[in-house]
DNA sequence: TATTAAACGGAACGTTGTTCCGCTTTCAGT
DNA sequence: ACTGAAAGCGGAACAACGTTCCGTTTAATA
């Protein structure tokens, strides 16, 4: 279960109770909030202190962690999948407006504190948040890579969904560390890419 | 602390009790017994219960978690780091001896269930395996990767130490996904790291 | 065999995830 | 405005796990 807000559903969105409405907004900023000091593993205590509420109003809100986490960043999510095609548009090549749209995806996961972490955790909750993320990202990917794999810029034979988890492996990191940087690991797996 | 039983200590290795080495010895067959089955992360007390003992015992030979697998795998990652001189003297070309190589480290991490992902987890007591395997293994790619740079066989400025934590995040995975292969991702990053 | 220090076992405590149920709040129908 | 069901809420309670601690056992030595 990924939307539990319904909003995107089609039928004749059952409105839900005044107060449950307010509960689940105030619940996404504090999980924002949250996720940005101890990062999106944060104890399911900590958020709903931060909130206000019990936890019971957590679950029924998010059954999973998963849920959680897509809710709050769905709006960035979706603005990078709506990037693929602009850039497609806009670049000097399909080669170039992969790497550029590359780039965006690991600047979202490299901002989220331990979001790149939490996408490959086998902990309960989390895996959820990779199928969620994949299916929506995934299809934009391929867009850019067929169109590249089209112009002749990049050797034929990898798949979306395999360089998609090969970046987020890549941008799994703890702290700041100076001598990992996940932004040169990409640069050369896109190197590794591009034909000759 | 990685080094409980002492055996590589310069001093005049104080012999400790006879069931205490036994115990040792035990818990070293249970790990990596448990290892197989449940992962790396297994819970504590599985260990224990398999070797018949209790668990303060655990935590007296194996003060940390990474104490544990590190003894469990030592004997690997030694192979793997001594393999890399022998590569380097007995392969076509540096570049070679060092595709080989990594060859050899991913087959380590990928046999072993949820090695990789434990190396980079932040859960209490992993963080020292992380240190134990790339300070051991690290010099050791310095070296190989060295040799190819000044062959021109790669471009220069990669470091020994993020291709290593590059590698091992290639090689985080859950269960057995056809979609996702480490092996080609690692094929893609040295690819991209040749000059040309 | 008696002594002692090392080693042992597992109860106990703290933290976190997750469920469950009695109480409270909303709101449609009057 | 009133009322009664249904929706929602809070947090106690339980389970799983890591980690510590101390009373008891046992190997080594005299």
């Amino acid at each position: 279960m990924v939307n539990p807000a319904g909003t995107s559903g089609k039928g004749p969105a059952r409105s839900k109770r005044a107060d449950a409405q307010r509960n689940q907004q105030t619940l996404l900023t504090a999980a924002a909030a949250v996720f940005v000091t101890s990062g999106v593993d944060a104890p399911i205590r900590e958020i709903a202190a931060r909130a206000g509420v019990g936890m019971g109003t957590i679950y029924r809100h998010f059954p999973t962690r998963a849920d959680l986490v897509v809710a709050v960043y769905r709006h960035q999510v979706e603005a990078c999948a709506e990037a693929g095609p602009t850039l497609l548009a806009d670049a000097a090549s399909p080669l170039a407006a992969l790497a550029q749209w590359v780039d965006l995806f690991v600047d979202f996961l490299v901002t989220k504190h331990g979001l790149a972490n939490a996408m490959q955790s086998d902990t309960s909750g989390f895996d959820a948040l990779h199928t969620y993320f994949l299916d929506r990202l995934v299809p934009v990917c391929a867009q850019l890579l067929d169109a590249a794999t089209d112009a002749g810029e990049i050797r034929p034979g990898t798949r979306a969904y395999e360089l998609m988890r090969g970046i987020g492996n890549l941008c799994i990191s703890h702290g700041s560390d100076p001598r990992y940087d996940p932004r040169r690991l990409v640069e050369l797996l896109l190197a590794g890419l591009a034909r000759n």
